[in-house]
DNA sequence: AATTTCTTGTGAAATTTTTCACGAACGCTT
DNA sequence: AAGCGTTCGTGAAAAATTTCACAAGAAATT
């Protein structure tokens, strides 16, 4: 699980550390060279101690005085989190939602790029404005392995999501961002995140009214 | 911050009832009226010990020997996340991501019913196949502080979303489901949630490379 | 070049969260 | 109704995470 020979980062600060590097990806579109852990952790919505205790996981960046080269520090977090290349990602189910992931235009400039789609009845979305290829499942498993996909983006009825999803594993992904209303079962080795929109409006509810 | 008279729920609690509300559901569907701590726990993803500490932060609902009652269980739980009654929300930010969203059936089985959409440019719209009406900004207050709406859902691009958030939060919105991938700054009293994919993709990239 | 001012890096303390271990309670069987 | 097998509830222990406090390092200033 770790990743340089240092320390085991928490779980909580690679997080943070996805928080920071488009914080600081802002900061230099506004022209700004160098920013303290007091600025960069306000912008980021965090304390100054738990930026630097985060940072201090693989390495010292700073400037004691000065604060943190804005341009340096996004390099050196893009490089511990294995973003500085762009990463393949595969969608499955092209509806509602996998309409509106495949047509965003923000994934690229993060490092992902959906290069396929794909969905049991591929035809009915042919004259659709995206630009990625909608796929028949049949040719799922081969297309992983050829491109060597590891990720993949499920959104699928719920029904068939953990069907879809042990195909996914047996083709060779290694992580699956689910969007399916559903706890997936995957191997030890097999990592989901699961974005489930009633469950945060359900969060939002309890502590606005407690 | 805490609901009963009793004890401070944990934030990961609050988000684990959920889950297990969630796996209750489907149980009953499938007419199993008791489980135990340990085949609900292994349902949703979790080690039996924190179930049932979860569920001791509120009460006890169990019955030694047997386990618990799944209708029984579902409604305490229901109760605790005041989830029992369904609760109005609106959207800001009819594009891709917002029709999605608009369009999507699951929410009011969840608890939360989508009751007006809102964008800059209304018009545009028009001929989607949506039942919520969509309205211009300017009658935003308005209506927020008539229908006493307390959540919003903000898809709207990332260079207007804190705009458009300070004017939810001016007209009385309480929690904001935030899919613009920035952070929101909002008074302490309003609660923001954030869905942002490509941190998410970035966190799956991390863990299955490292 | 000495002094002041600022801000980092970090061991230790505090807090939060998870896991453990086991007594207690209940149903079921005999 | 006694005994057996199960499963809950929970205080205590362990682990993880956050916060604190301050020494140390670097720039800016005098
Ligand atoms: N739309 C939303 O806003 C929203 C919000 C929250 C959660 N979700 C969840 O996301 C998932 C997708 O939602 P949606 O609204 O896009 O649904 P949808 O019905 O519009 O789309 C589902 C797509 O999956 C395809 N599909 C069905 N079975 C398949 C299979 N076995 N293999 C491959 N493809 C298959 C269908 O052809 C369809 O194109 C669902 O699980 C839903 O619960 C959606
Ligand atoms: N589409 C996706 O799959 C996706 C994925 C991740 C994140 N996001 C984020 O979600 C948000 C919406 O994405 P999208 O793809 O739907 O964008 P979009 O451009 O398709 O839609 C944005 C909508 O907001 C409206 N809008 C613009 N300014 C407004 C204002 N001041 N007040 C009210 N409405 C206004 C526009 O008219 C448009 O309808 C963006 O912040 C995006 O980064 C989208």
């Amino acid at each position: 699980m770790k990743k340089t020979g240092r320390l085991v980062i928490p779980r909580k600060t690679i997080y943070r550390l996805s928080i920071y590097l488009r914080c600081l990806a802002r900061l230099k579109e506004n022209g700004i060279g160098t920013v303290s852990s007091e600025a960069l952790a306000k912008a980021a919505g965090v304390k100054p101690t738990q930026l630097r205790k985060d940072l201090a996981y693989f390495g010292t960046f700073g400037t004691r005085g000065l604060g943190y080269d804005v341009t340096e520090l996004s390099k050196k977090i893009a490089e511990e989190l294995g973003t500085s290349s762009l990463q393949p990602v595969i969608l499955v189910g092209v509806g509602n939602l996998g309409l509106a992931l495949l047509s965003y235009r923000g994934f690229e400039k993060e490092g992902f790029e959906i290069i396929a789609a794909f969905d049991a009845e591929p035809r009915r979305q042919r004259d659709k404005k995206i630009k990625q290829p909608v796929i028949g499942m049949e040719q799922l498993p081969e297309f992983i392995r050829e491109h060597n996909v590891k990720m993949a983006i499920l959104s699928v009825p719920a029904a068939v999501a953990q069907t879809v999803a042990n195909s996914l594993v047996e083709s060779g992904i290694m992580g699956i961002l689910n969007f399916a209303p559903i706890v997936l079962t995957v191997p030890e080795d097999v990592m989901v995140n699961n974005v489930n929109l009633a469950i945060e409006l359900e969060n939002l509810s309890y502590f606005i009214q407690g």
